[in-house]
DNA sequence: GTCTATACACTGATAGAC
DNA sequence: GTCTATCAGTGTATAGAC
């Protein structure tokens, strides 16, 4: 109850969560959301079956959470990448740049295979999917008046901006998945690569 | 016993496996390996339990054998589609054209998802996940020597093939997860974006 | 061959001691 | 706050009647 006794609680509650959440995130995006087991995300964070529930009501809430931290770090990402002043196609060129470091390698790809997870399993929870659905769509249409700019600038490919978008970003969650083949194939991805699916190629129609 | 009717149980067999294997397909490729149940099974297949496991010692053999399938038919088409006369980079045009009509539309997209249940929570069955990958390596490095020819030959961009290859067909199991989404966004994709990948940009380096 | 009923293991979640 | 022990529910697989 003293001043000094609640910073010490705080500080133990923020390491307790920061173990849950990230032990969580290790075996949610290995194993996908049904795949995962309560007893591997607590053996994984060094804590007690109890202790989890304890900051935790659910599995569910867990991984929920670690779906909304996923959206939020890639949105801002997003954003930081858009925001470099520059032509429309040097953006492209710098998110590109951006994603292929996050979803290929550290802890920040962990976050892609959750949200990949997310996807394929979403059904499993009532709702879930709808709601991926939901922020994916927010979050790779905010790419669409870029794409729409540098089509004008001519140096994107002509076509719908919105399924350029889409695809896009269904071609970062399909590079993701180079991590479970564990190869380290995904570490040589450039991101040429991913800019290649929205450059204008050589001939015109 | 008579000759009449083993034609006639094998034909029932025939059915029974039918209606199994295709309900199988759907609830696995919809669920994933763990989110699908064996309840799920029969009652899409609309035979009983005891009877799927007549034909079936056991739900992963089920699904292990949607996935040798599943390879399978992708491999023949692959096959196709580089059979056909012409230059090495028609060749990969073909294939972009056969892979997006298959991955993302029809029955034979199930098999994508499939596939990429398969890599996403392949850790969730012992030794599962390294009989995928190989499958899958052995599967895209038939796109290969196609993709040097077509290097050398000036119309695909330069790096590495074998990443190319696997980036190639990443893009093809992102693409896969659109089907998720339920916004009919997959129908939208057209084989010229998938082509990009491998196409050499307009500029050179 | 086909079914229903059930055994058995596992998993998410809770209770209650400390 | 943290733990262990346990409950209740679910899921795979089997037994046995028809």
């Amino acid at each position: 109850m003293s001043p000094r006794g609640q910073v010490r609680n705080e500080q133990m509650r923020a390491e307790a969560l920061e173990k849950i959440t990230s032990a969580a995130l290790e075996v949610f995006a290995e194993y996908g959301y049904k795949g995962a087991t309560m007893k591997q995300i607590t053996k994984v964070s060094g804590l007690s079956y109890g202790l989890v529930y304890y900051y935790f009501p659910s599995k569910e809430r867990i991984f929920r959470h670690l779906i909304d931290f996923a959206f939020e770090s890639s949105i801002f990402a997003l954003n930081t990448a858009m925001d470099v002043p520059g032509t429309a196609w040097e953006k492209i060129e710098n998110l590109s740049t951006i994603l292929v470091r996050n979803a290929l390698s550290g802890e920040s790809s962990l976050y892609f295979l959750i949200m990949l997870q997310a996807m394929t399993q979403g059904k499993s929870i009532p709702g879930l999917l709808d709601y991926v659905v939901k922020r994916s769509e927010a979050y790779y249409e905010k790419l669409v008046p870029v794409i729409i700019q540098a089509q004008k600038s001519g140096e994107a490919v002509k076509g719908d901006p919105v399924v350029l978008a889409a695809a896009y970003f269904s071609f970062v969650q399909g590079l993701a998945t180079l991590v479970f083949q564990g190869k380290g194939m995904e570490k040589k991805i450039i991101p040429e690569i991913l800019i290649n699916v929205l450059r204008k190629g050589g001939q015109e129609k």
